[in-house]
DNA sequence: CGCGTGATTGAAACCCTTCAAGTTTAGTGG
DNA sequence: CCACTAAACTTGAAGGGTTTCAATCACGCG
């Protein structure tokens, strides 16, 4: 039921063995279907959420209603709008499931409780936060000086699992232009690469 | 010669006046001219610096060579490329001083001192680590919905000090659009609101 | 003074969006 | 399994916003 996290706490979280047993009662699992919200707008988000099975995304609207996605997250990813969950503040997000999922519930006490036991895993986390920062200054970068095909061609190389998964109108959306622009970038590409995917 | 960092210290950083005074011999200040650079593309970036006086920037060059600014830093402001202090890897960024400026320099030796004096410090970094995150999402989202106007708008409101002190092309640049644009934003402004600042 | 940097303005080009079809795909119920 | 519908994707033409290129203006500084 949490395979996939328990080989992210061993493998990449720092944890040993002896260590993982320790937690193991604090992991609550939870099935979700496509669609289905794990946190809205106005809401404060109290829970990290560790894909074990499926595809999430976490996006705003704008005033005018428009969605965009800030971040996909498969297969052990984790995913929560971090500003409210430390600061206990009312989220702008929502965070929803692209395919039926399953989730590990990361609350407060399981934070509390990993960081009692495993002293790697504190590590760990924070190697998370400065590597999420790193990320979130390349999309800026990338924002601020590359064209709607640059950023989808970027967008395929880091993503290519996701790419596959999820519907064209939300890549859109994360490169922060429009379906039909997308859908003309590929024509373009199809044509200029002879292999059009 | 450091009378800002004290009382940031003392005020936000959540130090005692005796916790500040053990790690006094540790702060190294500095004068650097206008122009002049404290990290440049390819260095480790070691320090991270505290703006006693003056303004910085922090940018990136794109492929084409164009500066794209991913902060500005003026009076009790941090910079540094967290990723690179933290993963000791090449930095992909410069900084240097838009104004002559006096700056800390907070180095790794520093930082475990004065965490390992103050409990308090610790939890005032992780705090503005989180913070950091929120500011860039929230700048995520303003690239991906907003207009160049809506984007000019939300920096008067954001940072009105660094606004009256960097020339616009630097705006523009923090902003992901032409200085030519800005003038023309400006002037659209100007004409619609009666106020042309 | 004159030079260089920054700001402005204009015209044309370009990229992306908008709007409005049409086409394909995927999901659902008969 | 097919038929039907809705959603997703494609395509075209027109429009808007931003860029590009070039010229001009304003200013500060040696």
């Amino acid at each position: 039921m949490h395979q996939n996290f328990k080989s992210y706490l061993l493998r990449k979280g720092g944890l040993t063995p002896a260590e993982y047993e320790q937690i193991t009662s604090y992991i609550r699992a939870k099935k979700i279907k496509k669609g289905s919200y794990l946190l809205r707008e106005g809401e404060i988000c109290t829970l990290t959420f560790f894909v074990e099975a499926g595809l999430l995304r976490l996006y705003r609207l704008d005033e005018a209603g428009k969605e965009h996605i800030l971040q996909f997250a498969s297969e052990s990813w984790l995913v929560s709008d971090r500003g409210s969950v430390y600061f206990k503040a009312p989220s702008k997000c929502y965070i929803d499931a692209i395919e039926d999922s399953t989730v590990i519930l990361l609350d407060e006490e399981f934070f509390t409780q990993i960081n009692a036991v495993s002293k790697g895993f504190r590590k760990y986390n924070e190697r998370l936060l400065q590597n999420h920062i790193r990320h979130l200054n390349d999309r800026i970068n990338r924002l601020l000086s590359a064209s709607a095909k640059e950023r989808y061609l970027a967008f395929i190389k880091l993503y290519p699992d996701v790419l596959l998964r999820v519907p064209q109108w939300m890549v859109a959306s994360y490169l922060g232009i429009k379906p039909e622009s997308l859908s003309r970038v590929r024509k373009d590409l199809a044509s200029s690469h002879q292999k059009p995917t």
